[in-house]
RNA sequence: GGCGCCAUACCCAAGUGGUUAAGGGACGGGUUUGCAAAACCUGUAUGCGGCGGUUCGAAUCCGCCUGGCGCCUCCA
């Protein structure tokens, strides 16, 4: 299936237009966490929007390799093991698995190779030692520096010139932008035999060995948040490169845009303004935190107002209502020819066939133009409201089937390529209301007794009675919904409360 | 000081040279309903931070200005 596939580079700055090193085969490469704490949901971020570009280009019929790393041996994972005294190796094995839930519970699409620092010390070495040979690196004490004025066109992803940096102490270094490769021991800390003595290795180097290994020296994507553009990923280039003596290291470089905070402000660790997925998904399905990642374009800039909750509950309110379109839809039945159906059923219904049968050229015409998830959702929730305006007919339900048939396979396409619409409707709806319950402190079981009263009430046609359990019901959040084969209900919305 | 990015309605957010400026929320009116809710219909930017310029034509390109952010130190 030929198409065009265009994608930005921050390399180039360009929009490009995408083509494998290997017909058919993308590798990937995407920066993960260092696992010193829970992951937030600026880190959610990064994984959602990795996992949909996994997710749509094994859509568009690639075979993707993707990798995904972890950093357990780290300055900062030392000073958090140091606090507890506990050993550093163990604090990050147990980040690592609490990151692992927080990736299943997220549903994201597990990585085809997820490797660590400390089982790759050897990669690390052989690295370093090459770059030592090879000239663009020096020992000095027991540390190994990597020599930036060793590579002619450093500073090539980032624009940065290696004068113009605002940099801190030369110290023993040659140049202050001289970055370590492997860190000489320090009592105490987690430390491997080297030809430089013990130690461990610098920031960057594992990302730049973990990806030859697993992907090769030149490889497709490598991605990670905007704020990993320098240094690390300019470090990563630069020792890749010279170790290898080829270029580039990777062909496209993705950056994700960072989530902001209402002051304008980024959210991050070190900020201390993080908000934790694990919090979230205790009171929200991921697909809503996914849809909310997705709504706007994965390089802009994302808001978060951590005082409402009001952006969560109307992607929450989105996410239902394409879910229940699907529903409505699911529902329809008959057998007779979509074309019989559309002239028999009139404007609406011809409607709905048609931008079904449109929908997958739109869909992914806004998907192949560098992920552009903002414009392949407004095509979907217009076939959402086609659907809806469909079923309001009276022979939508009976004789319906034929013309939304091509709108049902719409949505398999958002599942596929996006990760929406990933469980049942009536999942869904049960999670939803577990969750929020939950949050609100409300019994299930106490709501359900209420409604037993109230359709009691209505049978009787008591309608005092029936509008006042309403309002109690209304009081602890929830609404009534009345429908033709029975009663329903769901939880109210913060933002329907200001 | 250096390198980059952003500014679209009350809010979120697509669109980056040419028909009526997507989509979602909020709010008003309506259909429906015992009353509601949901759904659907309908209204709400002659306007795209400001000022100039290029062009037959600009939200879209160029310049300046204003406001804001990221990176240059750990960060997705």
């Amino acid at each position: 299936m030929p198409h065009d596939f265009r994608l930005y580079n921050t390399l180039t700055r360009k929009v490009e237009t995408f083509a494998p090193l290997h017909e058919g085969k993308v590798g990937l490469y995407l920066c993960g966490n260092t696992v010193y704490s829970d992951a937030h949901i600026g880190h959610g971020r990064a994984m959602m929007v990795f996992d949909m570009v996994v997710r749509h280009l094994r859509a568009r019929g690639w075979d993707v390799r993707f990798v995904r790393n972890f950093t357990d041996v780290d300055d900062k994972i030392i000073a958090a093991a140091a606090e507890t005294g506990e050993d550093p190796l163990a604090l990050s094995a147990r980040f690592i698995d609490r990151y692992r839930e927080d990736a299943a519970a997220l549903g994201l699409v597990e990585p085809t190779v997820e490797p660590k620092v400390s089982t790759h010390i050897d990669a690390i070495i052989d690295m370093v030692s090459k770059l030592v040979e090879r000239g663009h690196a020096y020992e000095n004490e027991g540390t190994v520096w990597f020599s930036v004025e060793s590579k002619a066109d450093y500073g090539k992803l980032s624009g940065q010139k290696v004068d113009e940096l605002r940099s801190a102490d030369v110290g023993s270094k040659r140049n202050a932008a001289d970055f370590a490769l492997w860190k000489g021991a320090k009592p105490g800390e987690p430390s491997w035999d080297s030809p430089w003595g013990p130690g461990r290795p610098g920031w960057h180097i594992e990302c730049s060995a973990m990806s030859s290994k697993h992907l090769g020296e030149v490889f497709d994507i490598h991605g990670g948040g905007l704020d990993l553009v320098f240094p690390h990923h300019e470090n990563e280039i630069a020792q890749s490169e010279c170790a290898h003596g080829t270029e580039p290291m990777a062909r496209y470089w993705m950056h994700n845009g960072l989530l902001t905070m209402p002051s304008g402000q980024k959210m991050g660790k070190s900020k201390g303004n993080a908000f934790g997925i694990r919090d979230l998904l205790a009171q929200y399905p991921a697909e809503a935190l996914r849809l909310y990642y997705l709504q706007s374009h994965y390089r802009s800039p994302l808001p978060w107002d951590p005082a409402t909750g009001a952006q969560m509950d109307e992607s929450l309110a989105m996410l239902a209502r394409l879910y229940e379109a699907r529903e409505v839809a699911e529902a329809m039945g008959g057998e007779e020819s979509a074309e019989e159906v559309a002239a028999a059923l009139g404007d609406d219904a011809r409607r709905v066939l048609e931008l079904g049968q449109s929908f997958e050229e739109r869909f992914l015409a806004a998907m192949d133009d560098d992920f552009n998830t903002a414009q392949a959702l407004g095509v979907t929730f217009e076939l959402a409201r086609a659907i809806n305006r469909f079923a309001n007919h009276k022979k939508a339900k009976k004789r319906g089937a034929p013309v939304v048939a091509p709108a049902l396979k719409g949505f398999q396409q958002l599942t596929s390529s996006m990760g929406l619409l990933g469980m049942s409707t009536q999942a869904f709806l049960d999670e939803v209301k577990a969750k929020r319950l939950q949050a609100l402190g409300v019994e299930r079981s106490e709501i359900e007794q209420l409604l037993v009263d109230r359709t009691q009430a209505r049978a009787d046609k008591d309608w005092a009675r029936a509008d006042a359990i309403r309002d109690e019901l209304e009081a602890k959040s929830i609404v009534v919904m009345d429908r033709a084969d029975g009663v329903d209900w769901k939880i109210r919305l913060v933002s329907a409360e200001a």
